[in-house]
DNA sequence: TGTAAACATGAACAAATATTCATATAAATA
DNA sequence: TATTTATATGAATATTTGTTCATGTTTACA
């Protein structure tokens, strides 16, 4: 089968990505013009970089901002996200496009009627 | 944003699939030949359906049946797998082509060497 | 230099969940 | 029908992990 090693990078990934706070980070980070619809588009089309300061993060999510940061500094050790500091503000922004395909992924999955 | 019950559908999904164990079922029922070289051509060229039976699972992922047992449940309430019986024995196979695609982008994230 | 704003972090707690153990069900077979 | 094989399940435990609270850092600015 699969090395393990593999596996459980994989795992990690998938379990990085379920947390319902990470989640909803990187989904503000896609842009909010993602949607059921067009999420399609939104990942072919190579739209311009989505960057986010950490307060805008905490009002578009509605969680603490302590929570917030928590879960940042998860998603970027995880590389899932970077980040750059402009003054005091931290801006945050997706590492590559294979995050934007498991979301759109997912969301296909989750999104089709039967 | 998204709403949240959207949302709330893709943290389950990929929670389900973050679990070691469960993830090696996953693997498993892609069929031996899915390896990190050719991930694509199994997912765009429909290889037949990979059917096991719960032995053959317990086999290939080394857990014990039990545990096998559980996380087949709960891989099958989530509709990410199907079952089938066949005399004493029930056969499993991925229920559709999104956990086809999520492993392949998540194993891809993975073995990218940077 | 002192204060305020933006973000990060450590510790503690709470909640979720993976795993095991023992046992139950279902189907084949002697 | 009794037994064996294959799988499922309930309860208990153990571990992980999300969240909060309090506080620490860093940068800007008065």
């Amino acid at each position: 089968m699969m090395d393990e090693v593999t596996l459980a990078k994989m795992a990690d990934m998938l379990s990085i990505a379920s947390d319902l706070t990470r989640l909803s980070i990187l989904v503000c980070l896609l842009g909010e013009e993602f949607g059921p619809a067009d999420h399609h588009c939104a990942v072919e089309q190579k739209l311009p970089k989505v960057e986010l300061s950490v307060s805008q993060i905490v009002e578009r999510t509605k969680a603490s901002q302590s929570l917030v940061s928590h879960q940042l500094k998860i998603l970027k050790d995880a590389k899932l996200v970077q980040s750059r500091r402009a003054g005091r503000q931290m801006f945050y922004s997706l590492s590559d496009g294979h995050v934007q395909e498991l979301v759109a992924v997912v969301l296909e999955h989750v999104t089709e009627e039967k």
